[in-house]
DNA sequence: AAGTGGTCTAGACCACTCG
DNA sequence: GAGTGGTCTAGACCACTTA
């Protein structure tokens, strides 16, 4: 089944066979189909649905919209997010982003900086180092056409689904990001680095995002 | 099973009856009681070693001694963490620690400060809230002698079981923490709120850490 | 050898969705 | 009503631990 996903004979969206189906196919038990459905459901990859089916997960699921993205107001809910593309360019990895994405140093990289928006005060600058093999042809006029999240367009146009990511977090200084959130330079903020992988832990995007956490802060469960 | 625990019926470390012993008692197939189980093992509650049995988790368990501590090196392994109580006293509650603990204001709370130590550099300053009728007894001396983990000592003499938390976490200033991290009072320091909860979803600790996140960070996995 | 959890099976019956 | 997933059963057989 993770081969069925990972060679893209199951879409992002699409149902997958009945528990029937993939018993006869797998010439295993429905029992046995169900333990292993149970097991990618729980990983996010496939998301079940009582007398419906079951289908493959996808962030064009208004639901996964902000799947990834920890952030939760002081008190009361969230405002409306709205994401701001800045810049969009091809250059050459640097050593520690080459590194992340598993590339060549120098490999081209594209470098998309945007903000996000809670209400009407940016919260979030982000700068995002995608492969540029994988996500050629991605430009600024694009992005800012499409109202959709980041990782559903990427899914629609490239093909890449995000299935999971590792974020490491630092409080730090950085006056260019302050600057971009309208703050001064010596401002605290959270930096946060994320490293995202696709279907067999394939690493595909690499991110560094300046949190402004004055009205806002990134919320983690722990089990 | 839940009751179980929480009635101390089975206690953190001990063996829980078999799969076929609880299929009897609860009157349903030994398929089910593994189901049961197999979902208190992902939250924790319970730890399955085959051809031995299924264990009351423990904080006691070394494997567990840093569960929730989220902190790791930006390079290279931990070094050997210590922990330095520095103050416990009684305190009236404040209204923040109050409603987050469901007690009411100004009731009598613990207030326990330590720094946690990575190889021989203050990392983490904590301030540690607790209920004064659940942890009744606690002092400066106990905590100094031994060396167990807080949550393991909250286990053997409260019987109190950290089970889940939630974390929220900021980037700030704050000169008095900074003073105990020996840094400057305007450096950036990672604020990270805990809320940690017994069994029933009953609020039991509440803790306010900074984080010098110059040579450690916050790692988290977003599934 | 006896007891534990780990995996799998074949089938029953229920709850939900949709044409 | 037909098809889907959701729950449960009773039993077989395997892998591991301990005495």
């Amino acid at each position: 089944m993770l081969r069925a996903l990972g060679d893209r004979e199951w879409t992002p969206g699409m149902m997958i066979p009945s528990e029937n189906d993939l018993a006869a196919r797998f010439g295993v038990s429905q029992g046995t189909v169900r333990k292993a459905i149970d097991e990618l459901a729980a990983e996010n990859l496939l998301v079940r649905c009582q007398g419906k089916g079951t289908f493959v997960a996808s962030h064009c699921d208004p639901s996964a919209y902000y799947r990834f993205l920890r952030l939760q107001p002081n008190d009361g809910h969230r405002h409306r997010t709205r994401s701001t593309p800045l810049s969009c360019a091809e250059v050459p990895a640097d050593a520690a982003v080459a590194d992340s994405l598993r590339l060549a140093p120098g490999a081209p990289v594209i470098v998309l900086e945007r903000l996000l928006d809670f209400g009407d005060a940016p919260v979030v600058f982000d700068q995002i180092f995608l492969a540029a093999d994988i996500f050629a042809g991605l430009t600024l006029e694009r992005l800012q056409q499409d109202e959709r999240s980041l990782y559903s367009l990427f899914e629609i146009w490239f093909g890449v689904r995000m299935i999971h990511a590792e974020e490491r977090l630092r409080a730090v200084t950085d006056a260019h990001a302050a600057g971009r959130l309208g703050l001064p330079g010596t401002y605290p903020l959270l930096l946060v680095e994320r490293c995202t992988y696709t279907y067999g832990e394939r690493p595909v995007e690499w991110r560094r995002g300046f949190y402004d956490t004055t009205r806002y802060h990134y919320r983690n469960i722990l089990n």
